[in-house]
RNA sequence: GCGGCUAUGGUGAAGUUGGUCAACACACUGGAUUGUGGCUCCAGCACUCGUGGGUUCGAGUCCCACUAGUCGCCCCA
């Protein structure tokens, strides 16, 4: 065993992939349900894509793989958003595109982590993003996206978490309300609280080193320092969800990860106890001013981002039937030196639609039959040299064991018909 | 970046206070039926216990280092 994955790295088998396609399938289906577009934008951007000035998040400073080549530098990509809207604002989309345009994004995405349960450095992220129309009917809709899907996966014990960063004049409100408060207690937070009382004060907020200290009880609320005009949105923002039916809490310590976002910010988490540290399923949130910073028009937006490996697991866990494999329709047995026959035979038989296994192994009939079995054909074919010879073949129905001789020409479409039946 | 736990064949694993052939099960291959299957029976399948050192007359079993996995902290999907 001299290779293997890197870490935080890992390979789907065979064995695992039915969960991928079937999961896959359930997200095309809702997306085209709710109208949004598939797009794929390149796995590495340049690094100024994702490093963005003032950003304050690990996952931009400490965790991204970035690589030089020749005298540009790249960047593998730790999120799916500042592609979409990268590429939204390349090639103009805002001209072309009716408005609000929504696109989703299946893929790849890395970061430099210590792994963990539900924590890959190579994982896949599912995402939206609802660019161009700023109403709260709209935040509740791709809410309603998300939640949908998790639910189509049936899986229970979901919350859903839902706070207001406000607008640029809330913020900054609040922002110094919250400088000039902790202040004074600076001495009592962490090393990490430090950094952020000086680039993200409100990240303080979601610490949980210090979540238990007295100071961070009466530290003054964001909802305190809303505007009307923001308050008034998110109002509406809750009111569009029970019209939708979604139940919700709104959490006040959610100000999420990366810095892009004002106004709705939500995550969904799993409530089970047994879904380890990673409890988030799906969040994100809106940005005002995400599409202008990439040279585009001053388009407010909206988004998620699903990790695919967590919602794999979590509607595994929670019994979701993702079917059996396919069996293969034929079993061509091949005695003796007739390899070529058994293989024009199966190709035969293929291009009439028929998922053909075919034996090229000089092994006993016995064995062969065994496999035959493994593979669940609903038919056997036992191609030998006696066979060749007289130039036919006998096919066996494995769901009743008769078997039949028919001309070897005549066989492909002789079981063909039969399936039809 | 920090901490806990783990590391035996293709797989799941047993391996007592260090001391006979590294158990058992599954899978796989062959045979009992020299061309007709899912049952049964028989046979085969780890010169070796993550890697490297050390202690000992003797180590899969003890010690150290390294590597990897895993869980948690941080952070995040």
């Amino acid at each position: 065993m001299n290779y293997q994955t890197p870490r935080g790295t890992y390979d789907i088998l065979p064995d695992e992939i039915r969960r991928w396609h079937t999961v896959e399938d359930v997200i095309r289906r809702m997306t085209q349900y709710y109208r949004y577009r598939e797009i794929r934008t390149p796995y590495f951007e340049d690094t100024a894509v994702f490093k963005r000035e003032n950003d304050s998040s690990d996952m931009v400073n400490k965790e991204m793989y970035t690589f030089q080549m020749g005298k540009e530098s790249y960047t593998l990509r730790p999120e799916g958003t500042a592609g979409v809207i990268r590429a939204f604002d390349q090639h103009k989309l805002y001209g072309t595109m009716e408005m609000p345009a929504k696109f989703y994004y299946i893929g790849a995405m890395f970061r430099h982590e210590r792994p963990q349960k539900g924590r890959q450095r190579q994982f896949t992220q599912f995402g939206v993003e609802n660019i161009g129309v700023k109403s709260p009917e709209v935040d509740a809709e791709t809410i309603a996206l998300g939640y949908d899907i998790v639910k189509a996966l049936g899986i229970s014990s979901v919350k859903v978490c839902i706070n207001t960063l406000g607008d640029d004049e809330s913020r900054a409100a609040y922002r110094a309300a919250l400088k000039e408060y902790f202040a004074p207690h600076l001495d009592e937070l962490c090393a990490d609280c430090h950094r952020r009382y000086e680039q993200n004060p409100l990240r303080i907020l979601d610490c949980k080193v210090d979540k238990d200290l007295e100071c961070m009880k009466n530290a003054p609320k964001l909802s305190d320092y809303l505007n009307a005009e923001s308050r008034d949105y998110f109002d509406r923002v809750l009111k569009a969800l029970d019209a939708a039916g979604i139940p919700y809490e709104v959490d006040e310590s959610i100000v999420r990860g990366l810095d892009y976002y004002t106004h709705t910010v939500f995550e969904v988490i799993s409530t089970r106890p047994d879904s380890g540290a990673q409890s988030t399923i799906f969040a994100g949130g809106r940005y005002d001013h995400f599409v202008s910073y990439y040279g585009g028009p001053d388009l407010s937006g909206i988004g998620f981002a699903i990790g695919m490996e967590r919602l794999i697991t979590l509607a595994e866990d929670d019994g979701y039937d993702f079917g059996e494999e396919e069996n293969a329709d034929v079993y061509v047995i091949g005695l003796g030196d007739v390899a070529a026959e058994v293989l024009a035979l199966s190709r035969e038989l293929r291009r009439k639609g028929l998922s053909t296994e075919a034996n090229y192994i000089a092994r006993s009939l016995k064995s062969q039959f065994k496999s035959a079995d493994r593979s669940g054909a609903k038919y056997v074919v036992i191609l030998g040299e006696n066979e060749v010879q007289s130039g036919t073949v006998n096919i066996k129905r494995t769901a009743d064991r008769t078997q039949v001789s028919v001309p070897l020409k005549e066989a492909a479409e002789i079981i063909s018909a039969w399936e039809k039946e």
